[in-house]
DNA sequence: TGTACATCAGTGAACGCGCGTTCACTGATGTAC
DNA sequence: TGTACATCAGTGAACGCGCGTTCACTGATGTAC
């Protein structure tokens, strides 16, 4: 199991007024997270679009850095809750191999899409910290794998652990690298499909596909 | 083909001194880079670090943004003088489809261990403009793409535009994956095997993998 | 039901600091005669 | 080979701006009697 993100440091309301305004302080940031990326959050700008002032900022957070800890706690707390609940939500005891990668491919991608924006800027913008995405990140591919291995009899790669976390590693790339694209989206079967297919066959079939040395060889030009 | 990054907008020095006074400038750029990251990067650093001043600064660059320019197109002109190279350095036309695959892994291992931290930290630091590591990543991809794709005939997969693209992205995702990681790396050799098989699987066995509906179906908890 | 008082909550002007940029000035280099 | 002059190069103090943070002050809330 993995880390958490830092413990926010902040200072309980008291009362229910300085509770709301706590919340439309998290509510404004995560707008601003959304709308303006990193950069637009500052503490001045999150006040205003609040509708609070600096010195009630003050009152709850000892700093702006406790806020973006604040904000990381929040949104990783519910991505993981929600990550147990899609977990659980089904018995996986009597699934076979195939059937088993298809459905954790399946959560990978709704993952990837849910989580939303904000753990990855979050992450931008407090300078090399806690990051709660990469701990998302390898939180979710560590349940995975922990999932697939149980079947790793079922896998005709010679060195299962390996070849799962390449695998799932390969999965999570293809997913960021469609979130980067900006035009023309793969829609979601496409994708499930194509990913699933990927990742069986790696798994599943007999070892033999490019480790025979049938390779060519380059010069080495990169340093 | 696409795009290159901002042409840089720079002074040209007229004198030996100045064009020594400008390499040292971008000497420290890429110094602090790499040992202190994007946010080390400030004018003031810079010329201190080059034995400068911010005068001599401005007598070249307009701004900053000029010299993030200028250090992109050195970085991007260099990533694809090598890449061209490498790709030429060999000969493609007896290769089939598994050997190529070999091939174009391999290429892709050694470009993606050497496109140095710089690239990817100027895009960081240059806020969302003419990012030259996604640019040099798209260029790459698109010329191992059309690569493979002259083998079309030999894949099996149903559709292998979009085969290929997936599969590239797979690749390209384990690499930055292990990248990423901070304690044991993969050696190069296994990484290589790994994509290799990774791909050459996905693309040329027969299509029934994982779309075949067998699969399991999820609730959506993800919103 | 009032009244006094402590604590909590909210406000926004002001401060300090870092950073990008400007500018008035001195020194070096090259060219014309 | 000198000398005058224009242009290039270099210097660092100073300015402005944005941002995080502080602080003195006013108002709201709850509790004790």
């Amino acid at each position: 199991m993995v880390g958490q993100p830092e413990p926010a440091n902040i200072n309980p309301p008291r009362q229910r007024r300085s509770q709301r305004t706590l919340e439309r302080i998290v509510a404004a940031s995560f707008d601003i997270l959304a709308t303006e990326g990193p950069s637009g959050l500052t503490v001045h700008r999150v006040v205003e679009k609040a509708h609070s002032s600096v010195g009630s900022f003050y009152a709850r957070f000892e700093g702006k850095e406790d806020l973006l800890d604040y904000l990381g706690e929040r949104v990783w707390a519910e991505a993981l809750d929600r990550w147990q609940r899609a977990l659980e939500s089904r018995d996986w005891g009597e699934a076979k191999l195939p059937a088993l990668v298809r459905g954790a491919v399946a959560l990978l991608v709704d993952a990837d899409r849910s989580r939303s924006v904000y753990l990855k800027s979050l992450d931008q913008v407090s300078g090399r910290r806690s990051n709660a995405y990469d701990l998302f990140r390898v939180q979710v591919l560590e349940g995975v794998a922990a999932l697939l291995l149980e079947r790793s009899s079922e896998m005709t790669h010679s060195a299962p652990t390996v070849a799962v976390r390449i695998g799932l590693e390969a999965v999570m790339g293809v997913l960021d690298a469609e979130n980067r694209v900006a035009g023309d989206r793969l829609d979601r079967e496409l994708l499930v499909d194509e990913c699933t297919s990927l990742l069986t066959r790696y798994l599943a079939e007999t070892s033999s596909g490019g480790a025979d040395g049938s390779g060519v060889e380059f010069f080495d030009v990169w340093s």
